[in-house]
DNA sequence: ATACAACCTCACGTCACGTGAGGTTCAAGC
DNA sequence: GCTTGAACCTCACGTGACGTGAGGTTGTAT
């Protein structure tokens, strides 16, 4: 029962990607070829295509590539991954016919074009490029005041839970709130893939941190649930 | 009289870029303040705006930052630009769309996910990156063989213009599909933009070739037209 | 005067590859 | 078996559009 292979100018072509960059994800430890021709000639399997589909995805989400060698190690369901995908490509789709509709109404309207309309036009651009931002601003910068503010937050958050307080208390809300503005430094405001990102346990809160157990993180989204619950009943015009 | 001016934070802010990315583009002669303050502080006005906008829309279409100098100073029309933007936008809309179905076929089938899916993700997925390779492949690899081909076509192509031959002869069109061949290896196979650009006169065939005249590039146009409609004919089913 | 945010220039660093060199392997055709 | 050319190997320098931080000045509000 011999499965399937591809060499690596095979995989490359059939996906997209370039030789460099499979040899690249070897060298990093990413993605190795599940065997060797007689010739030194690389041969991957399907769990390397699938492999290789995580990497892509991940880095599409922002990921370095330090970053998706920790996660792609989790044993996470490859059905999340592409839930969270998806999630992140309606996004874009959303932002690129924002953009696309901006630069029709301009093209179409016949007027002089306004430095307003450039403006708005250039601001939308950016939000089609916000991935990439994203991505290049995971530095070591205060890395450290970070994740003291996590292990702060986890401290609180934890006496809340074992003090038998309910997720949906001033206090726990208040926590939560604190919570999203950390996670929100992380991936540029996009809360919805945020949450998703945390369930497959890749982004914050750190999971080397000590503290953030699974019972906690479980407490923290029920505690973000009831601060979306607050605000919109706050919010309702 | 005074026009709207911007602080280099303000603009960054409104635009969505970085203050670092002006001063960039400052520094590689791009984009200069309309004027500095007393205290050196940069103030952009509105010519300032649309040349950000030119400059960020080049670099979407796969410019690198020298080439967008060069053609910056071309006086071309804004509203063309635009245009130029928005067919590429509109492309790029397809593609992630067609990424967006098919990983929304792949979540909500319930079968396994097999590598085939996988593949084809992938391939969709590169798809969508496809203009940030484009940029990257500008290298100096075969500068001086393309120009040599750019060169001997354009003689070529010259000899059926002055002797009369219409854009639509058998060997105008031979040689339309030569330069067609040449343009796809530097825009990634996007015709339809690729014949935009050139009307932009940014793309290939390079301007600083001898040879390639307006009135040349104009014939080409038309045996590109004459080509279009000669492969739909012989093509349809 | 003080405080703080926004600004200035300078300059090293980043990251995911791209590119080319120099060589070997593989497969097809004769 | 030999030849040819494409595909492959490892090695290693280079890339480009900024990111980041240092050290200082300016501008504005109190």
């Amino acid at each position: 029962m011999r499965s399937r292979r591809w060499r690596v100018g095979e995989l490359a072509s059939a996906t997209g990607t370039t030789v460099r960059a499979l040899h690249h994800y070897e060298e990093a430890g990413l993605l190795a070829a599940a065997e060797r021709t007689s010739g030194d000639h690389r041969l991957y399997d399907e769990a390397g295509v699938e492999r290789l589909y995580r990497i892509r995805a991940l880095r599409g989400l922002g990921m370095s590539l330090e970053e998706i060698k920790k996660a792609i190690e989790d044993g996470s369901i490859l059905a999340d991954l592409l839930r969270t995908h998806l999630n992140r490509v309606e996004l874009e789709v959303d932002r690129i016919v924002r953009l696309r509709d901006r630069l029709r109404s301009i093209t179409q309207s016949g007027k002089q074009v306004s430095a307003d309309d450039l403006l708005a036009t250039l601001d939308a651009m950016s939000c089609v490029e916000r991935h990439v931002h994203a991505r290049r601003r995971k530095k070591k910068a205060n890395d450290s005041d970070v994740e003291s503010q996590w292990r702060i937050l986890a401290d609180q958050l934890r006496a809340c839970m074992s003090g038998g307080e309910r997720p949906s208390s001033k206090r726990t809300i208040a926590l939560a709130s604190q919570a999203r503005s950390l996670m929100k430094s992380f991936a540029d405001g996009d809360a919805e893939v945020l949450s998703a990102l945390a369930r497959l346990r890749i982004a914050d809160p750190p999971r080397d941190l000590a503290g953030w157990t699974p019972d906690l993180i479980r407490y923290l989204d029920r505690a973000l649930a009831a601060l979306d619950k607050h605000l919109t009943t706050k919010l309702e015009p």
